[in-house]
DNA sequence: TTTATTTGTTATACTTTATATAATAAATAT
DNA sequence: ATATTTATTATATAAAGTATAACAAATAAA
């Protein structure tokens, strides 16, 4: 039986993921979850968090090629599988609608 | 300064008490959660997280009153105050725009 | 009027997530 | 060669999430 839920976190990576294509990895994620979600983090945090979405499965990586820049070690690109689209998925359905169901809260009302 | 961020069933349990209004206790939210969540957790679990969310003041509780019912303690009622629904809205607009980025796993493409 | 039952919260211990800092590795440029 | 850049790994700690068990307070009922 698979987890259920996923941490905040995770979710963040997981769709960061999907919108990075071809280029997720570490060092972009976590730039990326700096400027798309205003979510500071280490890049340790980040590591950390990309290898339990692996060895849950939700998310499988396989090293770059050599890179068109300056320097530096061979990047390590992550994608989402299917069971990691899904769990995505399950989690912004639950809330979803459970916003739904709360209009005094809705986006226009503070 | 005030933390910047909340776990994922910290998100929850905060949703569930605005949904759940003047009925909003351990209890209850944890039955809302099995229910509208499909969420199952022990009731120290929510208790648990009731009382983190307090202590970083995003809800405020008081005692209710004589109950209707058969027996039982009185109930421990949450409300959320202005800065739990601060960081209740700031959690959703930064995944409702992530998402608003990706067609590829909109809601009925899967 | 005390004892059983029901409804509810607290206490405690443990696991998993999240976080930061420091160390290491591999590539190119000089 | 060695310095610089880009990147991942290792390690340690704090915070969030979880389960089990203990406790508390209300009503019912003997």
């Amino acid at each position: 039986m698979e987890k259920k839920h996923i941490g905040e976190l995770e979710e963040l990576v997981l769709l960061l993921i999907v919108m990075l294509k071809e280029d997720a990895y570490g060092l972009s994620i976590r730039k990326s979850l700096q400027e798309q979600a205003n979510r500071t983090v280490t890049i340790g945090a980040v590591h950390g968090t990309l290898n339990r979405l692996e060895s849950k499965g939700f998310v499988e990586s396989n090293l770059g090629g050599a890179t068109e820049s300056r320097g530096g070690r061979r990047k390590r690109l992550f994608t989402l599988t299917a069971s990691g689209k899904k769990v995505l998925q399950k989690s912004r359905d639950v809330k979803v609608n459970l916003w739904s169901q709360i209009p005094e809260l809705s986006i226009n009302k503070i």
